[in-house]
DNA sequence: TCAAAACAATACTTATACGTATTAAATGAA
DNA sequence: TTCATTTAATACGTATAAGTATTGTTTTGA
C-alpha cells in the first residue's frame, strides 16, 4: 500500500461496505485480467465463455446471459460481437422465438476458456486463502445473501408507454 | 430472478466466488446509481467527493485519489475534468511538487456530498441487514481480509518512498 | 380476437476501466 | 553536478457500463 494513502485508510471507511466491495472486485478483476492478457481474452469474455460452458448445449440466449452476468443488454450486445468476430461464440435464430439469438460457443472459444479455467481456479484458491479456512463457507454464505440484497435494491426495467 | 436464468444458478457457481463479487458490486453501484441520479453524479464521483471530504482540507493529489479508489490514474484525470467542469472540484497546482496537483472540494461539490451521503448509509444499512447481525463485523472483517489479498495479487506499480 | 403491453436485440450516447505512450518535473547514483 | 530513472498527469485507443430510443416479435387481457 502506497505510504502516503495508508494514514487515510485508517479512518472508519476501512469498514464501510462499498470501498471493501469495490476493492475486493477491482483487485479481483485486475489481477485476473493481467493472468489472461496472453490468451486475449477480457474477464468478461470468459465470463461468458463460463457461463455457455456450464449452460444449455444448445446455447443461451443473450437475455439469459444478461442475466447470468449481472450486466444490461448493450454490453452483451457488443461484448458478443467482439467475441464473434474474434471466432469464439456463434449466433443462431432461436427456435421458437424469433426475437432472440442463441449464442453457442465455438472450438476456438471452448479452448480458451479451458485454459482460463485453470488460471481462474488458481487465483481464486490463491484470495480465497486470506479468509481463515474455518470461516471460508460462512463467508461465501454471507456474500450470498449480500448479492441477493444487491440484485433485489434494483429498480426493475423501465417500462414504456407506446403512442 | 429470471426463472430462465434460476436453473443454472443452481450449479456450483452460487459459491464461486467472481460472480459472487459481481454482483455484489453490481448491484450495489447500479442501486446507488439510481437513488442519487437526481443529484447529477455517479457513484464514482460521489466515491471522489466523500473522500475529498474525509482527507487533507488542502486536497488530496491526484495519484493519492487514484490509490484511494482502487483505480487508474487515466480515469480519475477524466473523471476530475468531468467533475470540475460541474464545478464540484477544483485543481491547484501542489505547494512543493510541481507535477502534482492538489484537488479541492467547491461548495457545491460539498452540498451534494451531503445529500448522497444519507442516500449512501440509508442503502448500506438496508443491504448490511441481508447478512445477520452477530455475523456482520465478522463478515466485513473478512471482506477487508480478501479486499487486501486482491489488492496484493496486483502487479505492483513500483511504491516511492515516504518524503 | 385484437390492441396494448412486454420482450429481445440493437443503435446511439456518455461515463468508466485500463493499456501504451508522452511530457515535465523530481529523485538518486555516480 | 550530471544524467538515467521515477513519478504525476495527460492524450489516445479499445472495452465495458448503463441510459434512451427503435424495430420487430410475442404475449396478455378485455
Amino acid at each position: 500500500m502506497n505510504p502516503d494513502v495508508a494514514p487515510l485508510l485508517s479512518l472508519p471507511s476501512l469498514r464501510r461496505l462499498p470501498p471493501l466491495l469495490r476493492r475486493a472486485w477491482y483487485g479481483l478483476n485486475q489481477s485476473f485480467r493481467q493472468r489472461i492478457a496472453h490468451l486475449e481474452v477480457t474477464p468478461d469474455q470468459y465470463s461468458i465463455l463460463r457461463w455457455l460452458n456450464e449452460g444449455d448445449p444448445l446455447g443461451l440466449t443473450q437475455r439469459q446471459l444478461t442475466d447470468l452476468m449481472a450486466s444490461d443488454p448493450n454490453t452483451i450486445t457488443s461484448t458478443l460481437s467482439r467475441m464473434e468476430a474474434a471466432g469464439l461464440v456463434s449466433r443462431h435464430p432461436h427456435e421458437t422465438d424469433r426475437r432472440a439469438h442463441r449464442v453457442r460457443l465455438e472450438p476456438p472459444g471452448e479452448g480458451t476458456f479451458k485454459k482460463a479455467l485453470k488460471i481462474a481456479e488458481t487465483l481464486q484458491e490463491q484470495l480465497l486463502s486470506a479468509v481463515p479456512e474455518e470461516r471460508r463457507g460462512q463467508f461465501l454464505g454471507d456474500l450470498a445473501l449480500l448479492a441477493d440484497a444487491c440484485t433485489a435494491a434494483l429498480e426493475k426495467r423501465p417500462v414504456r408507454k407506446r403512442p
